[in-house]
DNA sequence: CTGCAATGTGAACGTCCATTCGCTAATGGC
DNA sequence: GCCATTAGCGAATGGACGTTCACATTGCAG
């Protein structure tokens, strides 16, 4: 009585989506091979066909934030071409991310460098370094366009971005949704857009 | 052949610090009851004379961040009375309490919020609004001061401010400390402080 | 239509780990 | 200095989990 094959390439990505979701909601000790398998619709050996360890699993997992990330900068810029105004709706895109965002920081700060497997804090490091990157692009597109301020470090602006939304995540973790993210952040917006914006 | 004994009450505490720095270093995965014991020169068994449940030391550790959390804030009010100079203070602060700072997020993030032990999430909540109520109160301090902008909410600037640590911390774990904290941090606060202070 | 490679299944194995228990050794109040 | 209490030890237990393997089923290529 076996389930529906698909191919494996299908398969592999609907797995990794499946871990981020899994980590997401239960933190990286909820995700067991077993309940992977179960949200998948599969039985834990199966999970074997198409990868060879569960570290390869959450690497999958890994690769495909990466590739969200990259597409929520991407839709900004093709959204509107003001710095400012791409800033704040990429802001805005990270509360409807939250809950896979929830998965990058959990799986940063869980995962132990214990030998042999420090290689995805590295990863993990160039996941966020090509974020802050490309956050870092648009404050320099802003400079250039007169929109922001010269005399600020794109890379500490990038950083500070991104210090705009993570504790809002953390907050809007650890209170079960009920701290009010939108708010927040359209509050903190306004005094952070204030700062970088030229005069 | 039992090895020295201490006071429940010594050891209790000193089981707790030990997790909080098991936790930092090899994450919530590699916090086992075992390596616990050995950190303390214990054997296993013996933390069940103080503890209940592995469950009970997390919640201990939990306990002793926020004591180290607030004797923070108490410290930089004691040094001086400007606002400004105490946020900053605080700030360079965390610089240093990195190491077991991160036990913190790595507490929050993995937890699962499994059926019974949601209350920890609940005291991660509290342990971290405590942490905001009172750099907000400094905010509030400065505000009557004339030293920071009346129009800012508290509320906002303390999460911002928290947003300023946050992601410094998650580069420099990264990054294995190749990430320069300290630079970073004195870049943005300088575009922070602009942002918050009375002009 | 046939057969082989790709997927999926279920049982089994070994390991790790939290926790329990009976015993021993130290400590402190008397 | 004596004894009860407290703290520590080591072995044992039971469950969860990652992984393997032999076998079944599916679906595509020819």
């Amino acid at each position: 009585m076996s389930r529906e094959k698909l191919r494996t390439e299908l398969r592999k990505e609907q797995i990794a989506q499946a871990a981020i979701e899994l980590v997401a909601q239960r933190g990286l000790s909820g995700f067991s091979v077993a309940s992977l398998a179960d949200r998948v619709g599969l039985v834990p050996s199966a999970i074997y066909r198409h990868f060879r360890s569960k570290d390869e699993v959450l690497d999958a997992a890994l690769d495909l934030i990466q590739q969200k990330l990259v597409a929520n900068t991407r839709a900004v810029c093709d959204e509107t071409s003001d710095a400012s105004e791409r800033l704040r709706r990429l802001l805005m895109r990270h509360v409807q991310m939250f809950r896979e965002n929830q998965a990058v920081p959990r799986i940063i700060f869980a995962e132990e460098p214990y030998a042999g497997r420090s290689e995805r804090k590295a990863i993990t490091a160039r996941i966020i370094r090509s974020y802050l990157d490309r956050v870092a692009e648009i404050v320099r597109q802003g400079q250039r366009d007169g929109d922001l301020r010269k005399d600020l470090n794109p890379a500490t602006v990038s950083i500070m971005f991104l210090g705009l939304v993570q504790p809002a995540g953390v907050l809007w973790f650890v209170t079960d949704g009920r701290f009010d993210v939108a708010r927040h952040l359209r509050s903190a917006w306004e005094v952070f857009h204030d700062a970088i914006r030229a005069d």
